[in-house]
DNA sequence: TTGTGCTTTCAGTTATTTGTGAAACTTGGC
DNA sequence: GCCAAGTTTCACAAATAACTGAAAGCACAA
């Protein structure tokens, strides 16, 4: 039974398939990820670019990003910009280029951290900010209906208040503590 | 030194003010809360509603409803229901009356349970099952690129089930042992 | 079974968000 | 300075999401 030495062309055949199956599942995530993007309330091509650069090799340029997605300059640029301030890409230079790459951070924990804080930032913060006023406007009310209001803003203020430092604190552990925790908490 | 008896009246003044500052403060913060709600990826009037609901002294009507935000039967009734479907809002009847009148959960911590659920629901689930596919198709891969992706999409996978299941943890917890835990975590 | 009071649906309209493409701007090298 | 490669902006167009109003549906009471 002899034990043939396969030939290196052989080897490579399975590559072949396997790059074209990668490419084609690549593209299913990107474009399911653009699905999800519109359900979280985030623009589709803005999560379609974060798939792409999440599971991309290489840092991509803006050219590539369009090519690859079909759209216009425009529209890649704005999207790269807004994931950078996302802090969820990050801008890279070649050295003797001038073009901008962008590269997507790929740790999970880390992206996490950064949804959390962009999230809490944008939407508790300007939240707390309405209860606030609304429960200081109210204070000392006589009626009924007044301080039930009151108790209700004054409630959800606390509330809100609390979620917001809770973020903060979940989002400033590293991953790995978190994680040590989480699992003391819920084993 | 006569210690005066106010007049009914009198007593009755500062009231008037009340009320319309009042009226004027829950106008504001319905229309804050719809503003939020944009951002939040909810809709506009969904929000709205929800936060007249909320602050209101007792069941409204969908006619109430209407009159109070100034909107459509069909936009009004549309929106309750997706409150009833979110859990945040129920319906209650009274005997003898064929209307219904929608109900606003008003203890902050059910209502964030709700939320924890449906976006669980809606956002994480649909999530994992898109990276499960992804990482079940490109399993065993031999290029460098193949493996890159399928260990990309396993953390993926492992993070957001644990994100889910904490989801249902946290969400599971009746009020007073949330924030027990709370406290001791981060005191 | 018919009328009445209310709920639900939906085709068409309106508003809002997103995307395009080209022009304007910036920057560094010659 | 002036060109070339690249980035940024923006008026307008296209796509999507939300809302309206009216008609259809339903269920109970007479």
């Amino acid at each position: 039974m002899g034990l043939t030495i396969p030939k290196f062309q052989d080897l490579l055949k399975p590559m072949k398939g396997e790059r074209d199956k990668l490419a084609a599942v690549r593209e299913e995530f990107v474009s399911q990820w653009g699905v999800m993007g519109t359900q979280w309330g985030i623009n589709r091509t803005m999560a379609q670019i974060h798939a792409l650069l999440m599971t991309a090799p290489e840092a991509m340029s803006t050219d590539e990003v369009m090519e690859a997605l079909e759209i216009s300059r425009g529209n890649a640029h704005t999207n790269l910009k807004e994931l950078v301030s996302w802090g969820l890409v990050r801008i890279v230079t070649r050295r003797g280029e001038r073009k901008e790459y962008f590269e997507a951070e790929k740790d999970v924990w880390e992206i996490f951290r950064r949804i959390t804080e962009q999230r809490k930032r944008r939407e508790l913060d300007p939240a707390l900010q309405v209860v606030e006023r609304c429960a200081e406007e109210t204070r000392g009310m006589q009626t009924k209906e007044g301080k039930d209001f009151h108790r209700q803003m004054g409630e959800l203020q606390e509330f809100v208040a609390f979620a917001s430092k809770m973020g903060d604190r979940v989002a400033s552990l590293p991953h790995g503590k978190a994680m040590q925790l989480a699992m003391k908490l819920f084993g």
